[in-house]
DNA sequence: TTGCAATTCAAACAGTTGTATGAAACTATC
DNA sequence: GATAGTTTCATACAACTGTTTGAATTGCAA
């Protein structure tokens, strides 16, 4: 047991550096900096960088998938195991887009963390991404339910949208924000959330009497 | 003047092996050995690794956008100044997902390159990549003019979730592919571009009598 | 206090990175 | 064919990376 200050500190010191400034360009050096501790004090607790990295990804991972899979829970038994479909993606994206929008001060570091690991791409983390797609299964699982008439391939597609539209928001927020020269307000997230779920409820309901792929019959006429 | 062979292998074999392994991890010894030429032949020629990257991404931003822009442009001309919004959606993600989709052996080493630059955030990009906002701009006036009935908010809203959609989709391909089992069919390259452009167009067009933001209340009511 | 383990620390290590140097090899002009 | 300018090359350099080391310090039990 011991003190356990030394590794928390590093482990908050490196989780506020990997959200600000990404993976690629920060040192250990500069955690210990920020954690106010001694160089060799990572390797001591955690072996290496990797593991260090490893471990702030598992335990974030942990802690976000069980925020929403608890929104998503607490959806289907309401609804008697099967809920809106507005309601599933918004547990699916609420929490990501709360996190991580929103005025500077209420600003999770934790969520932008974990944005940053959806990103970049870095070995450690690489390896122990495969097990997202078990929870988002989940999801996948949930609104299957909920839309049965629903395709499995238009089902995946709609997932694949909605989670596009809330990691791009996110990611490309300055830029959103400076070409709409400010008309986009992204401090609102209320806003942002109902957009994108409005959006992928769309994209998962659109022609909805026909159970194959209708969405390209739509997009064709069009060209 | 001279040979010049030397410059363009070396131009190839940065822009081939950045869209394959990211800007991160590949050095100037990969590039050089990658090209067959001598390690000082980059400083010589280009000045800098960043001067490299930076020629690099300057040249292929002006293609892509020639190429978006020129799609967008016939389109207008056709319609009389006006072109239908499906039409300018497609030529704003099109070229994009054709290039970076697709089977192995058909995909632009150009197109995947860019992508990396919209995804990986290296410091002579993030120095250029202001200017795409005025491209940006340009397909927002297409769209404008294509729904003059809509607000500026909705209209960057929606060309904010069409390259959202269009980005994320290349990047977490392969992820798409193990959640689906398959079911997805990214080498189905028109498949994707009909479903990001009549996704993007609901969002565009859903409720389209009102002037102000009408996706909000379509997904209030959901909550 | 003594003794022992856990922790911290300054310093050094080995590896890799981008860059610079000066000699050698070319190429074209006179 | 000699000369001047360009391009290539092997090599060295300085800076930085993550990691290791072994001595100092701390905390705590006997």
């Amino acid at each position: 047991m011991a003190s356990d200050h030394t590794r928390s500190a590093i482990l908050a010191a490196a989780e506020r550096l990997y959200a600000d400034r990404g993976f690629g360009d920060v040192t250990l050096r500069d955690i210990v900096a920020e954690a106010g501790v001694n160089l060799a004090a990572v390797n001591y607790h955690f072996g290496s960088k990797d593991e260090l990295i490893a471990e702030l990804f598992v335990t974030r991972s942990i802690a976000t998938n069980r925020e929403r899979l608890r929104e998503l829970k607490a959806a289907e038994e309401q609804g008697g195991g099967r809920a809106p479909i507005e309601v599933i993606l918004r547990a699916l994206v609420g929490p990501t887009l709360r996190g991580c929008l929103g005025p500077e001060n209420q600003r999770s570091t934790a969520a932008r963390f974990m944005i940053r690991a959806s990103i970049e791409s870095v070995p450690p983390i690489r390896r122990i991404k495969n097990r997202e797609i078990d929870h988002l299964r989940k999801f996948a699982g949930a609104m299957r339910r909920s839309l049965p008439d629903r395709s499995d391939v238009d089902i995946y597609w709609g997932l694949n949208f909605a989670l596009a539209m809330a990691h791009h928001t996110i990611r490309e927020s300055e830029r959103l924000t400076k070409l709409s020269e400010g008309k986009c307000d992204l401090d609102d997230v209320e806003d942002v959330v109902a957009r994108v779920v409005s959006v992928a409820t769309m994209a998962l309901t659109a022609g909805r009497t026909e159970t194959k792929a209708p969405a390209r019959a739509l997009a064709r006429d069009a060209r």
